[in-house]
DNA sequence: TAACAAGCTGTGCGGGTTAACAGTTTTTGT
DNA sequence: ACAAAAACTGTTAACCCGCACAGCTTGTTA
């Protein structure tokens, strides 16, 4: 009924003869090299204007024949399966590049400290990366780096969390307002709007929310719950990152002293903490929301201990960050500026599926 | 703190210098040519065993200097976005792969012809295709198809339905049985558990329902509402395609009968017939649940009138079918079997996400 | 020993990049 | 006005890597 096909494919030949003249002017052209007349490059211009020339990238990889290295700068974590999951992104990225000549360096710093960050920078410069993966921490001490990079001519993309004073190449992450707010929407939806008390299980860090991204979606969800359901009081439970040993109770005083909540929603990874509690103490009733596809997340949805998880893609993350660098840098393609995850609910009944997509 | 190279790239010449023949004989041994001695072929195998080679596919592919043709078979659809968002998949992975020279052909049967598929199926076969992507109807008609495909070697996958006896290559759809149970649950947290009545809205033609994907997901959410909720009564409204106009009256009739009814549900992609005419009459209180993210279904979510959409990725399932074939037929890389879409919800949060990641 | 085939090597090609080189035109300085 | 220098242009060749075919070298058979 109706076909298509890969347009006509216009070679540098064509060019050069469309023109009229030699296949070493076009290249000249192309590639902004010197000692060509204005009336050789105005002929040829025109002639790539109406043709719209794209060389085949393929073959241009091919005949560079050059390595290329990218670096990526990310915080530390130790046992945080969210940042496991870029990193097994971003060397997919690569290792499915495996025709080209690709190099991956990775660097940590300390989300707390602006010094490490700029060290671990420092460290990625020296290798002269040909484009990076930055987590940003603050505007300062980002944009001292990235101001250098651009200097340089080295793309860079923003994972995570994005500055667009800076402005990128591409941004890869999530809208957390946003989130937060459907992380209401959705919580609420179950609790019911008699709901009067529900939990918030918070990870701190150093007297801190453990994460940006934490802190974000728990505006997103405050100003929705202000919005509707003004009556619910949210009562904070935090727990500090190092001080494991001490949850159990914490949580159990917390539950004993408002034995009315039945309502927990964490934003961050770690619904776990509660939903393992709740397994183990054989307590029903209760219902959770938490954040991302971990290992231990899951195991509590598919024993019905969480509800409900929202997907953030890690891995997609990771593996697009990298693919953005190369078909920016590599394939000279035009790369798109925004790319928001998907805010995705996984449910028992869905979730097999979106660890199906992540290929 | 941990790096990774794109590992050391083995070329054919490397074979050749260390097994000490020429790249001829190494290439005759890779695509299993004949005229090798047995002794030059052991030397070969040898170092291939020892090094596990992988042509790089893009040096590859150009050298083969061939023009690929793919095949589309898909079922009719006038005004359907669905199929429509399938087919701007399967063209996008097209043009975007510029670099080879692709066709690709799509004819059109009617799923309650079975005349029709061999008909349009043989339009196709005429074409000489290199791969295919076929939408299954029943076992009978497709596996005739099919056999020939797999006589001439044709490499096909399979969109929307599968039909596991007959295997193809590559599965691209959602689970239907599952997605009616997700549905299921979603729709009935919504409704909450003392809701006595719900409405489910058919789309058919010609007495039967329009689809199977709308039958099997009917079944699971059955099954589930057996399961979980029994004492729900499911109250059905059949509307007939091409009978538009009495659409008006058939709802309204319905809901008049029914004034207890507030939750309705649909398996088909129109649940923005029931969004618009509660728009229209400025009705409040009820909840809609329906599939596929289309405009008129994204209009009536912006405006309140559909609570959730469950999407399934046409546009994804098109181009990574297309990109299915691609890489085995032109690359020569492995591929996945099974590609089950996510089951995703959609709200009035987060629906501008889901759109923003179909590239 | 001629005839023939099997076995193997060498080479050109696909499309683009780069460099060297020779030949042409234009600019510059006197 | 004229030589010298500089700028421009076209040609050729090598290269990236894998594919495919022409044709050369063996070995076998009549």
């Amino acid at each position: 009924m109706w076909e298509i096909h890969s347009s006509e494919k216009i070679r540098i030949k064509d060019i050069a003869e469309r023109s009229g003249v030699s296949v070493g002017t076009v290249d000249r052209v192309l590639h902004n090299r010197p000692n060509v007349s204005k009336k050789a490059r105005a002929k040829v211009d025109a002639v790539l204007k109406e043709i719209n020339f794209q060389p085949n990238s393929y073959a241009s990889a091919l005949a560079y024949n050059r390595k290329y290295t990218f670096c990526c700068l990310l915080p530390a974590h130790d046992c945080n399966a969210y940042w496991t999951e870029v990193e097994k992104g971003l060397r997919q990225c690569v290792l499915n590049r495996g025709d080209f000549h690709l190099s991956l360096f990775t660097e940590y710093y300390d989300q707390f400290d602006e010094l490490s960050f700029s060290e671990a920078a420092g460290k990625l410069w020296e290798k002269q990366p040909d484009g990076m993966v930055v987590v940003p921490l603050n505007l300062e001490v980002t944009q001292t780096f990235c101001t250098k990079l651009q200097k340089a001519a080295v793309p860079f993309v923003f994972l995570d969390s994005n500055i667009p004073e800076i402005s990128p190449l591409s941004f890869f992450g999530q809208d957390s307002l946003k989130s937060g707010h459907f992380a209401g929407r959705i919580f609420m939806m179950q609790a019911g709007k008699d709901t009067r008390r529900i939990l918030l299980m918070k990870l701190m860090s150093k007297g801190r929310v453990a994460s940006s991204q934490q802190e974000n979606r728990e505006v997103g969800f405050k100003s929705y719950m202000a919005a509707r359901h003004p009556d619910c009081v949210i009562v904070e439970l935090p727990l500090q990152i190092g001080e494991e040993e001490h949850y159990d109770t914490q949580i159990g005083e917390m539950l004993a002293r408002y034995p009315d909540i039945r309502h927990c929603i964490t934003f961050s990874s770690r619904a776990h903490i509660l939903g393992e509690y709740i397994l183990q103490h054989g307590l029903k009733g209760y219902h959770l929301l938490g954040y991302d596809m971990i290992e231990r997340n899951a195991e509590c949805l598919k024993q019905g201990a969480i509800d409900f998880l929202i997907a953030q893609h890690p891995w997609k993350q990771g593996y697009n960050s990298v693919k953005a660098l190369f078909n920016h840098i590599v394939l000279h393609k035009t790369v798109q500026q925004y790319h928001y995850m998907p805010l995705e609910l996984l449910t028992a009944e869905n979730y097999m599926y979106y660890i199906a997509d992540e290929k």
